[in-house]
DNA sequence: CTCGATCCCTGGACGC
DNA sequence: TGCGTCCAGGGATCGA
């Protein structure tokens, strides 16, 4: 399940990848998770990859603009003719404006910006391949390079997300989403988490306070810091939410030296599944050992999410105690008795 | 503002 | 073996 540090994982794998790559053509199938599939297949064709970065859980593949490809165009055909000994004064380079691959900030921002957004949701899946291998099933997208090889997005699930946004509206489009955990200040983190009433799993959770984190490094890095996940934001002292900010960190760039976590069937734009899950030490091991006290680990749903938890290391806020909360089961287990 | 509930979707696990 | 049911998850949305 990509979060921040499997996000990351893929967007450096593709930038190694398909980055400089021009896209050919686009072949969409089943477009409901689609922002706007029309766009899609009439804005991509012709442009460059240029770059490849995670933006929050999302990857955004930052392309040229029509007039950067046109210079591209221009400038490649005039190093042929220069290879030709023909050379004319209409295609003397220009030495002033960004080119591609001149300034890094040539087109990343601003006004002619432009890029494909893809969220992974739970299974979404972006890579490389050489044409003549088969085609999976659940491939929803098929962008073909320039080299021939093809650049497939497959997502049995489809809860991923695919647009392509430019300008402006690309711009509100990453406005809506908070800090990056990696990048945030310890008192920008505490003030985003203190003011707030919510609990602090579901804080972690919220893309609009921080963006990447996800079910799995929320819960390890509460267990790391030793806060309960129904834990109010409020009610955090500034030394918890300073431990917690270290933890998070620290956990998110192990995370990305292991090449994330595969749970489920995660694999990187190389085809390579992570190693992190197997320094979990809480999540999936309810009823397991704590690592660090011994005691079971505990499972219960907070902010509509399933929580892994020691009950010992991490204390349960005032008011909690002895109310425990009832799971879906549990209900459907009374009702059914009823 | 914050909450839970519900929906989206499919494959895998599990029970019978 | 085969069928039904549950469940996972992120995010949008809605009503309380």
């Amino acid at each position: 399940m990509p979060e921040l540090p499997e996000v990351e994982t893929v967007a450096r794998g593709l930038q190694a990848r398909v980055a400089g790559r021009r896209i050919v053509s686009v072949t969409l199938r089943q477009t409901d998770f689609m922002d706007d599939p029309v766009a899609i297949e009439q804005e991509l064709p012709g442009r460059t990859i240029e770059r490849v970065e995670r933006f929050g859980k999302f990857m955004l593949l930052r392309l040229t603009t029509i007039e950067q490809q046109r210079e591209k165009i221009t400038t490649e055909s005039q190093r042929h003719r220069e290879k030709d000994g023909k050379r004319t004064e209409l295609e003397e380079p220009d030495q002033g404006r960004d080119g591609v691959g001149g300034g890094s900030k040539s087109n990343t921002s601003g006004e002619n910006a432009r890029a494909l957004l893809v969220h992974l949701g739970m299974t979404g899946n972006l890579a490389p391949h050489f044409a003549e291998q088969p085609v999976a099933k659940h491939t929803h997208a098929t962008f073909v390079l320039d080299d021939g090889r093809e650049l497939r997005y497959i997502d049995p699930r489809r809860f991923g997300r695919m647009a392509y946004l430019s300008g402006e509206t690309l711009a509100a489009e990453l406005h809506r989403f908070g800090a990056d955990p990696l990048l945030v200040g310890a008192d920008e983190f505490a003030e985003r988490i203190r003011g707030s009433k919510a609990r602090i799993k579901a804080l972690l959770l919220d893309q609009s306070v921080l963006r990447g984190v996800g079910n799995i490094y929320a819960d390890e890095s509460l267990w790391k810091a030793k806060i309960h996940p129904a834990k109010q934001g409020g009610q955090l002292k500034r030394e918890e939410t300073d431990r917690l900010l270290a933890a998070l960190k620290n956990i998110l760039q192990k995370a990305i030296e292991m090449r994330g976590s595969s749970i489920s069937d995660f694999v990187d734009a190389d085809g390579f599944a992570g190693d992190y899950q197997q320094h979990h030490k809480v999540y999936g091991r309810d009823g397991k050992k704590c690592f660090r006290c011994g005691a079971k680990i505990r499972w219960m749903v907070v902010a509509g999410r399933s929580s892994h938890f020691c009950p010992v290391c991490q204390r349960a806020p005032r008011g909690m105690a002895g109310r425990r909360k009832k799971t879906k089961r549990a209900r459907r287990v009374e009702t059914s008795k009823g």
